[in-house]
DNA sequence: TACCAGGATATGG
DNA sequence: CCATATCATGGT
């Protein structure tokens, strides 16, 4: 007893879908998603259900009139199906139009420039804080090819899946069913002891009730920063990365983050890496979309470093590079 | 072989 | 509050 659902969403312009592909290509979340020619699918648990969304883009030629489709398959109902929907609005950043960004960044000619190169490209989010939060964990102080792997091998270890087409499609697992792992089954799998415990125990604490990731939403930055560094395994960088990835906050500054300092140091000519205190007084014209400056300073850092990679390599060499390179995005 | 990797916590000054 | 040790594993 399943039912399919179609809906078109229409966001304004500029909408580049294609960016929402490279990231997820090379972001280490890769394999929870299908990619084809302009679209997207994945499964979510719904209701304790896994359902299937496919996202295609229904105007490739006309960037300046995009219209979306999604199709949920798999609901059990009507509203589970608008629930799948609404979590793909969020990761789209559908209702989040650039252009009021755009003008605050035409004021810097270093982030005009950035935001013309990048122009159309919209932040693509986690499906959700509980989502969130589990892969900020798994990804705090390893490398993010060790990170992919342990993320995977949580996945496959306890996730619903689909299976359409003869292609395996999985849903993130839901905190109930990371709650029933034991932190032996996480060890066997290359989790540290204590990665193991922050994963399985956050998990707990979402599925006993006693951590409320709803309660967030009506927070504001600094109150949600403070409820979840209380939380054993979660520090600032860890919240700062469930805020703006799981909660979309347009307006968090990681100004401690290495990635954006090394992208102001990089981008501005600065002598030295910025300090976090100098990068908040750097981002004090950036009021309101610090989240979006960040994301497009860390894109546009990747890409110059895998242009001047791809220079300094010589020809023969630059296949087996060119993995790192496209690995340079941030998440 | 060291050292690092998009950290977090516990402990001592 | 700041500095340091510890965690544990894979990549380079």
């Amino acid at each position: 007893m399943s039912i399919s659902k179609s809906y078109r969403l229409t966001p304004q312009a500029p909408y580049r879908f294609d960016y929402f592909q490279k990231r997820v290509e090379n972001s280490s979340n890769s394999y929870l998603y299908s990619i084809g020619e302009n679209a997207l699918s994945r499964a979510h648990i719904i209701g304790g259900h896994p359902v299937l969304v496919h996202i295609t883009l229904d105007t490739p030629s006309t960037p300046n009139a995009p219209v979306i489709r999604l199709d949920v398959q798999g609901a059990h109902s009507d509203a589970r199906a608008d629930q799948a929907a609404d979590i793909w609005r969020h990761m789209l950043s559908i209702d989040r139009p650039l252009l009021p960004f755009y003008q605050q960044a035409a004021t810097d000619p270093v982030l005009k420039t950035i935001t013309s190169d990048l122009s159309g490209m919209h932040l693509l989010l986690d499906s959700s804080p509980f989502e969130s939060t589990i892969l900020s964990i798994i990804g705090q102080q390893v490398n993010l090819t060790f990170a992919e792997n342990l993320k995977r091998s949580l996945v496959e270890l306890c996730a619903s899946s689909i299976d359409v087409n003869g292609s395996t499609h999985y849903a993130f697992p839901s905190p109930e069913q990371i709650a029933a792992l034991n932190y032996e089954q996480l060890r066997a799998m290359k989790f540290s002891q204590r990665k193991a415990e922050y994963v399985i125990d956050f998990a707990r604490g979402v599925a006993n009730g006693s951590i409320d990731l709803h309660s967030l939403q009506g927070m504001s930055n600094a109150e949600a920063i403070d409820y979840l560094i209380k939380l054993r395994g979660i520090g600032r960088w860890t919240a700062e990365c469930v805020l703006l990835f799981g909660l979309g906050r347009p307006d968090l500054l990681p100004a401690a983050d290495i990635g954006l300092r090394n992208a102001i140091q990089h981008f501005w000519g600065l002598d030295h890496q910025p300090t976090e205190q100098e990068v908040r007084e750097f981002a004090v014209p950036w009021r309101g979309h610090e989240s979006y400056f960040t994301y497009y300073l860390w894109t546009a850092l990747g890409l110059a470093r895998a242009a001047q990679k791809q220079q300094t390599v010589t020809p023969k060499a630059k296949r087996k590079n060119s993995k790192n390179m496209a690995e340079r995005d941030k998440e």
